[in-house]
DNA sequence: CATGAATGAGGGTTCATTCAT
DNA sequence: CATGAATGAACCCTCATTCAT
């Protein structure tokens, strides 16, 4: 579908060019169009640059959530470890693009969807260490917030300074320590914690 | 100083008008002098720009550097609260440049300049942290780089996501809680832990 | 069409204001389009300047190619003043232009060209000569380079010098004179000098 | 002496840079004053390169003047010789010199420059073929202008076209042949021919 | 609808010239 | 007088956007 091509030759132009060379008539060639059609789909390139941002964030939205929804009632130590591998696996699936995208936020005035992502994040992580078995918490949206703040922080940081391989591996294994580490020092005594 | 001033324009150009409306005569014309003059201290619009850059992340090393120091050898709690209150106070001094700043990292190849900020961070910390009178690690550089990515990560998310006042009061402190947490998990059991 | 108005624009702004007029705005407002068109074009200002040569030369070529073409066979004397009709008629004909054309030659690194031309007028004059039934050379490619530097440098002489019309017959019989005088004193004794 | 430094500057600046990259800053700077320095001397940078111009071709005619003085009542066949040698030792001293010199004519209106040149240049190699003892000419100023302009635009014609050593070599040495022809052929016929 | 040539405002940069020191 | 920092008009070139075909 030309709409797809027209996405895909964004993200490729980004990562090839970076975003000071993304221009109109360089995605529209590369994804087979011309420019006029290009702007029979977006009226302006900026809302070129939104979309692709917009449809990125989505899918990964949709990861999360379906991640957070397929383990409710697992234990909170699950529930971090696989948070920090899908929200890195996302990230990590082709590193250029995300490296590209970061950098490229700039751009566009994407407040708007950071909040909206954030949200989603935010509703489908709450959930699930809602149900979780093990733990509870008196102020679970500061738990999540910190949580997810922290997650998607130190990965962003991760790519920013371009760690390498066994850095990575180090690093996401701390950070999963970090986390439970943290639950466990907030969360609220419990009888479901006798378990432990 | 003709230079001050040329740094200083550039920063409100950034702040007032973005990174994609930072153009030579615009910084130029804030700053009170002609591109010409501009030009006899950059060689052109990159280099103020990297000059920018540097100078604000020289600044922010050196608080950091300068906190390290002045805390050697107390305890790991009072490290950690500081290092956050430090690192914080920092980006929070003037919200709106270091948003800027955060956003206009695209527009420069600024690898270098993140590797070396993060040298400094990291060395300065180490030497901090491996002073601690109440916690020995076994692997320093490890704890120091995930303490790190997670605070400086988690800050960044603060200003992306543009939280409230009082949610950001929360997060800092929830912050800390973490990272003492995670330092304690990780802290290998020591006699100088008896006080404990 | 578009490409002709661009080459005509430059000449006339070339012969009215001069290389060091000559810019990509004047040119395009010049022939009737945008920088933008004239772009699509030619890639930048140096290379219009340089098809303008190029065409020039051509042409110029051509018509020396085309004499030269027709006149073999001829004896040395109707050839020699025939070639030098040739070229005094093709850079007489838009005097300003050759003028222009002669002193712009200093902004692009057009050695190829003249080069090229050079290997062009050497070519076709060595066959016409070659051909002459009243003289046979023993080093011809020598005589040739005589003939024409001895020539093309005359005629560029007189309109530098911008002599007057009548200085200018005058002069282009003596070097008629001059040509045939050298031709019949380099020229080898032979059977078919008979007739002298 | 200042001066000096300034036009010796601006050769250097001419060969090493081309007529493009010549700046009154760069030149000022080669020659080790300031630019303000450099605008007590010439009025504008227009002003610079015409005294240069100006100063190249008086010495210029100067040899040659001096040349022509020299053999008066000489042969014409020493006279030719030694005027092609004069000629081209001149120009042949400092090629890059003068290859820049030839190619930067464009940017100042020189007419009068090269008029004035031209007149010193007729006015001494007509005398001086005047006083030859073994020829007389019934319209000397065009034998003149015919020997002048075929010896310099042919040497003009050497640079142009990059020739290597040896084929100069040659073609001076048929320069000479052809003028002698020329001069031969255009002579009256005279008693002081007898030698002959 | 698709095309892509045409547009021209606006960007980065240079450099002849001035003038306070 | 010499200096050289400051000036800003003017240059070359790009690219988002339009519209006749």
């Amino acid at each position: 579908m030309t709409l797809d091509a027209i996405f895909e030759a964004t993200i490729q132009v980004l990562v090839a060019d970076g975003p000071y060379r993304l221009t109109t008539t360089r995605v529209a060639k590369r994804a087979g169009v011309s420019v006029g059609t290009m702007y029979q789909y977006f009226p302006h390139k900026h809302s070129l640059f939104y979309a692709v941002n917009e449809r990125y964030l989505d899918v990964l939205a949709e990861k999360l959530e379906s991640f957070c929804q397929a383990h409710r009632g697992a234990s909170i130590e699950q529930m971090v470890a696989g948070l920090v591998k899908t929200y890195w696996s996302a990230k990590a699936e082709r590193p250029e693009v995300t490296r590209a995208l970061y950098r490229s936020v700039a751009e566009l005035d994407n407040e708007v969807l950071i909040e909206a992502f954030g949200r989603r994040a935010d509703a489908a992580t709450a959930a699930m260490f809602g149900s979780a078995t093990d733990a509870d918490f008196a102020d679970l949206p500061t738990v999540i917030l910190t949580l997810l703040s922290s997650i998607f922080g130190t990965v962003r940081n991760v790519f920013e300074r371009d760690l390498e391989a066994a850095q990575v591996a180090t690093l996401l294994r701390q950070l999963r320590l970090m986390c439970i580490a943290y639950l466990n020092a907030v969360k609220m005594p419990s009888l479901k914690g006798d378990a432990e």
